[in-house]
DNA sequence: ATAGGGTTAG
């Protein structure tokens, strides 16, 4: 220990660019004294290593040719790993491809672990598919990589191959494919994986029943999410997290104060800086304006508490967005400590549009197009906001700007669980097998809800077309799609759940307002912020999203 | 060389 403190202390010595070896045989001679001289390479390699001296690290790698060992690798890809630096991984790597090193298990999986941090799938999938022998960590890791960065398909897929290939799974394989049932909102398969879990009566691990509590609460399955909840015998902060995180994504902003009071009164886990995000979130989608208020002022003022950063202080402006204070929440946003973010702009323009502040939204918009030119979405609000006070040249000055910048939108999808197969549907969507009945239905909707009183909010569509052409783009969208193909594919009166990538639009909100009210249904509505519990044509969200 | 891979937020 002190020995390595030493050696620390004499590199800085020496210029860095000069090859370790050199070095350490160029002080050995001055420095007899020192105790273990020459130094064991692995303590040269660990010093620099933990240091996070990684430039340094690779020469003396490559001094060392064929003589690095596991213990030297492995140091090496942690340090990569921790600093998320590709490039160097990357040559250690290259540097056992080069010297004919045969990676065991266990360096083949730093490996994957190494690039899938690196957000380099591909690399990290090469390195699974070249393994002569995977373990369940092997596959754990790049499940777990896919289903993080949101490839919940691929994730499936390979837990799949996982379970051809004869190889058992633990706990953490099931936590890691339970997010991707997340966040495909999969709820019949994560029933079954839940069942699946409870048939290998598995010992009690919190970090499994965290990912049940949200994989529920993302499915739309509350009920569950709580059930588990109150059964843990023991819980951490990510328990408590993903609940309140759950109530906030369902609007019930009762739910999350009082399940915040009970964490407080419990007094056993401190809440963090997770904690007041869904808490404030929770109450600004829960219609709970002023106790989320007082809840960010105990923060500021707070002592031992969680300090507000920037995302909380983005939380604040949606409360009094929501709450119809736009020009409170353009103040407040002036005098944070904090640059203002895309985001947090973004959620005052929102709020401009609900409300119709033109003033202030045409200010926060023009804004928005400037740090964030590439967001379609902003485009979109402002074109809204313009449509929605009847300034029609402003509506065709932002499209046309939107198209010479041209930016990209992600392409809208929405899907429907039926019989643990997912549909989806992009607009306009021709490719289901059921097409024809979905879209004779659809017409049949169209003329039904008309009737009773639903009336196509054509500033939705930012195509200059016709009006009729408005009214079709309007239909074809993906979520009504989906919602109509749940109405013909399950029995009267069952609930819908439907889910979307991106944020749902107000026609289509409005369209499944009218599914409720008029088939009896229930609609879940899941897009990319929250749920939407429609029922006899009231969402849970009060109109505001 | 018997661990590592894992859960909440956006």
């Amino acid at each position: 220990m002190n020995l390595l403190r030493k050696l620390n202390c004499l590199f800085h010595y020496y210029p860095k660019s000069a090859p370790f070896s050199s070095l350490i045989s160029s002080f050995t001679t001055h420095q007899l004294t020192l105790t273990t001289f020459p130094p064991d390479p692995q303590i040269v390699l660990t010093t620099l290593c933990s240091n996070g001296q990684l430039k340094e690290a690779l020469i003396e790698m490559a001094a060392r040719g064929l003589e690095m060992k596991f213990e030297s690798y492995d140091m090496l890809l942690n340090a990569c790993i921790k600093k998320r630096a590709f490039r160097e991984g990357q040559r250690v790597h290259a540097h056992m491809i080069k010297t004919r090193y045969l990676p065991p298990v266990y360096l083949r999986n730093r490996l994957i672990i190494f690039y899938s941090k690196c957000d380099r799938l591909r690399e990290a999938r090469n390195v699974l598919d070249e393994m002569p022998e995977k373990d369940v960590v092997s596959w754990t890791a790049m499940i777990s990589a896919y289903s993080q960065r949101g490839f919940a398909t691929e994730a499936l897929d390979l837990f799949l191959e996982m379970l051809r290939s004869g190889m058992s799974s633990n706990y953490v394989t099931y936590a890691s494919v339970l997010t991707a049932l997340s966040g495909l909102a999969a709820l019949d398969l994560g029933k079954q994986v839940h069942n699946h879990v409870l048939r290998c009566k598995l010992p009690f691990y919190v970090v499994l029943q965290n990912s049940l509590i949200d994989m529920y609460s993302k499915c739309g399955n509350l009920i569950y999410s709580r059930r588990i909840f109150d059964n843990m015998s023991e819980r951490t902060v990510i328990s408590w997290n993903a609940m309140l995180v759950g109530y906030s994504k369902h609007g019930m902003g009762r739910e999350v104060v009082e399940l915040y009071k009970l964490m407080r009164n419990e007094n056993k886990i401190k809440p963090d800086s997770v904690t007041l995000l869904g808490v404030l979130s929770g109450c600004s989608h829960g219609g709970m304006e002023n106790v989320g208020l007082e809840i960010f002022e105990e923060m500021v003022n707070g002592k031992d508490e969680v300090e507000p950063d920037i995302e909380h202080y983005g939380c604040v402006v949606d409360l009094l967005g929501r709450a119809g204070r736009v020009e409170e929440a353009f103040e407040f946003i002036k005098k944070m400590p904090f640059e203002p973010t895309a985001a947090l702009w973004g959620s005052l323009l929102g709020a401009c549009k609900v409300h119709s502040n033109i003033e202030v939204g045409e200010f926060v918009g023009h804004r928005l197009l400037e740090i964030e030119p590439e967001n379609a979405g902003n485009y979109v609000i402002l074109s809204n906001l313009y449509a929605s006070t009847g300034r029609w040249e402003d509506v065709r000055m932002v499209r046309d700007l939107m198209l010479k910048k041209a930016v990209k939108k992600e392409p809208g999808r929405s899907w429907i669980e039926l019989d643990q197969t997912l549909h989806s549907f992009h607009a306009s969507d021709r490719s289901h097998p059921r097409r024809e009945e979905v879209f004779a239905k659809m017409k049949e909707l169209s003329i039904k809800f008309k009737e009773a009183g639903y009336v196509p909010d054509l500033s939705c569509v930012l195509h200059d077309v016709d009006e009729e052409q408005k009214e079709k783009i309007l239909l074809g969208h993906s979520e009504k799609l989906a919602l109509t193909f749940g109405l013909i594919s399950t029995s009267d009166r069952a609930p819908l759940r439907v889910i979307k990538n991106l944020r749902i639009c107000i026609d289509c909100h409005n369209f499944a307002k009218f599914v409720s009210k008029i088939y009896m249904r229930e609609v879940y509505l899941r897009d990319k912020n929250r749920f939407h519990h429609i029922s006899m044509g009231v969402c849970s969200c009060g109109d505001y999203w």
